[in-house]
DNA sequence: TGATATAGTTCGCGGCTCGAATTAAAGCTG
DNA sequence: CAGCTTTAATTCGAGCCGCGAACTATATCA
């Protein structure tokens, strides 16, 4: 039970219940279709005669549309009903470092066109970029009704503004993106930060029935965004869920955030290549090259790795036992259903995975029966999270009280 | 936003817009009293008329109470309205080891009535002793309206049977309080965990305006309770917020979960007096004299170290010291706005509070701004928190859709 | 005394869900 | 094949609810 805010409530007016049953509706559409106008009544516990109200409005609006009359023992057939997939397009656009994607997906995040493009150092550029690349990719598809757009990015967004505050790895601080690409489209705009767009990947198109779970982004450094409940947990700032620098180590290796023994100093794709580079440089080469690391990437401690190299392997053994100190950890705290992971390192997951469980089952005894799972990044998570950011606006429990 | 949990939710009715108006209406009352009718309708947005109807409905409940006039400086005068804070009784329990609290309060959490009682250590017994007190206690105190019984527990609460499953202080499994209760006083029971306990009576009764916020409960363990979002963090099968078993130490001592170096091991009172005991003791001597644990307690480190002992005073610093790892490890991950200790360190914050706000603060560089606060015992969390849990039936969010 | 301002009530309208009655469309049976 | 049974879907009036304009009540001020 939530205790009401009273400096951001809303109150019930007569379409408020006519909201709620509709979200409802188009959930368990979105669920069990194909389904039948007395199935939805049947599953919602609603009146048939409401839910009939309920469902040529949604018809009406496109949201749905009647397919094939089923198949029934006895009686009048049902004619099914069918989420309108094609009707709705979400374009989604993941900012990374090195290349911006941006595709149109449907209501299922099934994208119908994608094109990537190297992001440019200065946000002005990168701005004046997106815009002619969303005009065009709108263009090219018309008879569409496109519902938003849905930005994920490496760095933290406040709540209040919806200003890009800081992304270390662009160098970017306090962009707006929203209002020029809400002006160049004339559609809502969505940011969110790429690990809580992970989370919403899988919360709303992962698995049925999970509502506690947390997804973990590998790369430079480590992301983490935490849904609980079936909400992204935001605090009071929009800075709740950084655990990629609790302490790990005591008075550790120093992190770029000027703290010691952060978790991602020690479990990131940079940490693996520190291990491999610490192993296979003598104390004295050390100390004559300075920058041995940026030689070598992450990639290449796999391949390597891959290769049978012993000195990679152990590089990322040490890694993926620092993951699995964190993730246990989270696991202990917050007991989610599912611990998604992202990044480079599901690649090797086979070697990866079974390090991280052996951690996690030895430090919780009573044990939570939370499923550690890899994404294929061939779903794309931080991409899809973007769809799942607009979907919500639709799909998600109203606002209310 | 949060997703709609299709296993488990609630249409909307046509009375669904009243209840949700109306629970605003109590909230505003109980945040603003003295307040008119008309100042409700400017806080909520809600038409004059709208809230004329459900004022008056609450007035026939007996929720609210018209008191005098107000004054303005031009126009009819106002009619004060109040929360009929004396007509509601709640029946608190606090359920400790050694010690059972049982207490009447009003809607404020202000004790009408309280007695103590040593804790049976068999649960039937208990449940015959609490079976008679509190028929009592309800015969003393006719003409309330009691609107139900809140219980602390010290140990895990099953979400679905509400039966405590374990309690390792107590040595209780698998216990069902709620049904012998219920049935003995005809009154609505609600079981909840004493860390969680305490994060609701912060919640409710606490600083205004504070909706993220972690309870950490210090005695012989450690307990936290999270509220995210103005709302409790259960985990799908309540057992989330358990960060007193978080591994702080890598392969370090050994906790009683059958973990290594959780936190409560090295941030309890037990701890300190394990400290004390350490230091104080000569390797040979502990070989010898088994269980010197067993002749000292925490308070008598807390008084030996009022008295300037100085081991007893490191023992303290060594415990406050890895209370602000772990705090400072919640903040970094669940940035909240507030964390409240409870239990007996709070007798000796002024040194120990220094010791953790310097642990956060130096691991905190870009900090959230969470407050770090003692509960003042005579508060009596514990017990506040069960008025709050059943006052937030009534004040809390509908649930629905 | 009348103008003005504020608090609170009254009442008809439209949106909503409910639920009984009705219509539609299928299979089964004698 | 006509009538019965079963299930799906619609129709329609009743009741709950918030809206908003009109109205009443009660103050201050010029």
């Amino acid at each position: 039970m939530r205790k009401i805010d009273l400096t951001n409530f809303q109150v019930a007016t007569s379409e408020t219940a006519r909201d709620i049953n509709r979200r409802i509706m188009l959930n368990l559409i979105r669920r069990h279709q194909p389904i039948s106008r007395a199935d939805l009544a049947r599953y919602s516990g609603l009146q048939r005669s409401t839910v009939s109200v309920i469902v040529d409005q949604l018809i009406k609006e496109k949201w749905v549309t009647e397919g094939a009359s089923g198949h029934a023992p006895r009686g009048r057939k049902p004619r099914f009903l069918y989420l309108n997939r094609d009707r709705v397009g979400i374009i989604g656009i993941n900012v990374r470092p090195a290349m911006t994607t941006i595709a149109l997906a449907d209501l299922d995040a099934n994208f119908m066109a994608q094109e990537s493009f190297s992001t440019a150092s200065n946000p002005e550029q990168f701005i004046a970029d997106l815009r002619t690349r969303l005009r065009n990719l709108i263009d090219t598809h018309p008879g569409i009704a496109y519902e938003g757009i849905g930005v994920s990015l490496p760095g933290r967004i406040d709540l209040a503004s919806q200003r890009l505050v800081f992304a270390p790895n662009l160098g970017w601080r306090d962009v707006d993106l929203k209002t020029p690409l809400e002006e160049a489209t004339g559609l809502p705009v969505e940011l969110e930060n790429a690990a809580n767009a992970c989370a919403l990947a899988e919360l709303w198109f992962g698995r049925e029935g999970v509502r506690n779970l947390i997804a973990v982004t590998v790369s430079e450094g480590i992301g983490s965004g935490v849904i609980l409940g079936g909400q992204l947990v935001r605090g009071s700032n929009g800075l709740a869920g950084e655990f990629g620098h609790i302490t790990i180590v005591e008075e550790g290796i120093e992190c770029r955030c000027g703290n010691r023994g952060c978790w991602e100093v020690y479990a990131s794709n940079s940490a693996a290549v520190r291990y491999y580079v610490q192993a296979t440089t003598s104390a004295r080469s050390r100390m004559e090259s300075r920058t041995p690391e940026a030689s070598l990437s992450f990639d290449d401690i796999l391949r390597l790795a891959d290769q049978g190299d012993p000195k990679a392997n152990e590089a990322i053994a040490s890694m993926a036992h620092y993951l699995g100190v964190g993730i246990a950890l989270l696991i202990t705290g917050l007991a989610p259903d599912v611990i998604v992971l992202v990044g480079e390192v599901t690649r090797f997951w086979g070697r990866i995975g079974p390090i991280i469980e052996q951690i996690v089952r030895r430090r919780n005894v009573t044990g939570a029966p939370t499923r550690i799972v890899p994404t294929d990044p061939a779903m794309q998570p931080r991409l899809r999270g973007t769809i799942a950011l607009v979907l919500q606006k639709h799909f998600g429990a109203p606002e209310v009280a």
